[in-house]
DNA sequence: CATAATGGCCGTATTCTATTCAGCAGAGAA
DNA sequence: TTCTCTGCTGAATAGAATACGGCCATTATG
């Protein structure tokens, strides 16, 4: 249904200032974007077709990326979750993070402040997959480890989530491997 | 449309193993779940009731969490992401973990192997309230600092979020306050 | 072995929702 | 004032979700 897909390093035109019935509109489906628009236009005080205009500007404008499902990883045997730094001095940045966040148990990459490394957030199944992929991901020139950190228990994890400064493209064979 | 909210710490009574069919209708929704039955029917070779009667178990189950939208934070002005580790030697856990939880600004609590230490990602608007969360959170009882880095630049953030181990309920509150 | 029961699928029918459209009202500019 | 633009409403239409009856394969059961 989005008829564009996410370019290397694009950068939105910049949307226009969100009035209040925006924000309410983006609260009420951060939670829950099943109800139909008659439901949502309720919740904020608008005809249904008002306020399917205002969720297409919304699309439009790219304030909401995209509607997805939340997954339960207990559920696709994918629960093992662990944060890594990679240093990254001496990079040329494009390939390698291009390389990187082709696999698809990497979640999240940023960089750091004051720090030359690079934090990955990954995702596996288990520690012996977690070693497995950091064995390939150190293949990758220009990788090297410089710390890492599993997490024992995940007591909160909530649905916002986006690409920020610079949006790289979700490589879309993703869905094969993952799941 | 939900028609359970999650409860505190509760477990979900483990689902039944996915077939081949179920694994590729969630790699399908976890990229875009605004498609319709019939297209879903079509990528994973069903009929479109077929399809929705999949989807239906799959959240009775619990495989799916829930269907959002995602927010791009600069459309909100939410664009500072921060990683903080917080000592919880001391803890009795469960009311600091409520406290914590509390604030719409923390998106993950994990705790992490090896260490005394709880993992938090922070999203804030700037510098300045991400410094007046910290000073909140600091006045947690039990909860003291150990390190914290600030997240320069995003290249990467997947559509992919869910509670694991033992799940928080998101606090309701968040709608108001975040957007 | 025969046969009943179950689970999952399909095609159709119906209900509900998204989407389009015409017209109206308020804000701002000339 | 008057024109224009934007965003709203309610009604009409197109389209999707959902319910239902029947079919087939697999598995349990006498």
């Amino acid at each position: 249904m989005d008829e564009e897909t996410d370019g290397i390093l694009q950068n939105r035109p910049a949307a226009r200032d969100l009035d209040a019935i925006d924000r309410r509109i983006l609260g009420v489906l951060v939670d829950d974007a099943t109800i139909s628009y008659a439901e949502l236009g309720d919740r904020v005080g608008l005809s249904p077709p008002a306020a399917h205009e205002r969720v297409k500007r919304l699309r439009r404008s790219g304030a909401i990326r995209n509607t997805v499902a939340i997954i339960d990883p207990r559920a696709v045997k994918k629960a093992l979750l662990a944060f890594v730094h990679i240093d990254t001095r001496g990079w040329g940045k494009t390939p390698e993070l291009m390389a990187v966040s082709q696999y698809p148990e990497v979640e999240e990459i940023h960089t750091v402040a004051g720090d030359t490394c690079m934090l990955l957030k990954i995702r596996t199944e288990d520690t012996r997959a977690l070693e497995g992929l950091l064995a390939r991901l150190y293949e990758t020139p220009g990788v090297t480890s410089t710390r890492s950190y599993v997490v024992l228990s995940t007591y909160l994890e909530r649905p916002v989530q986006p690409g920020i400064t610079e949006t790289w493209p979700t490589p879309k064979h993703m869905a094969e491997p993952l799941y």
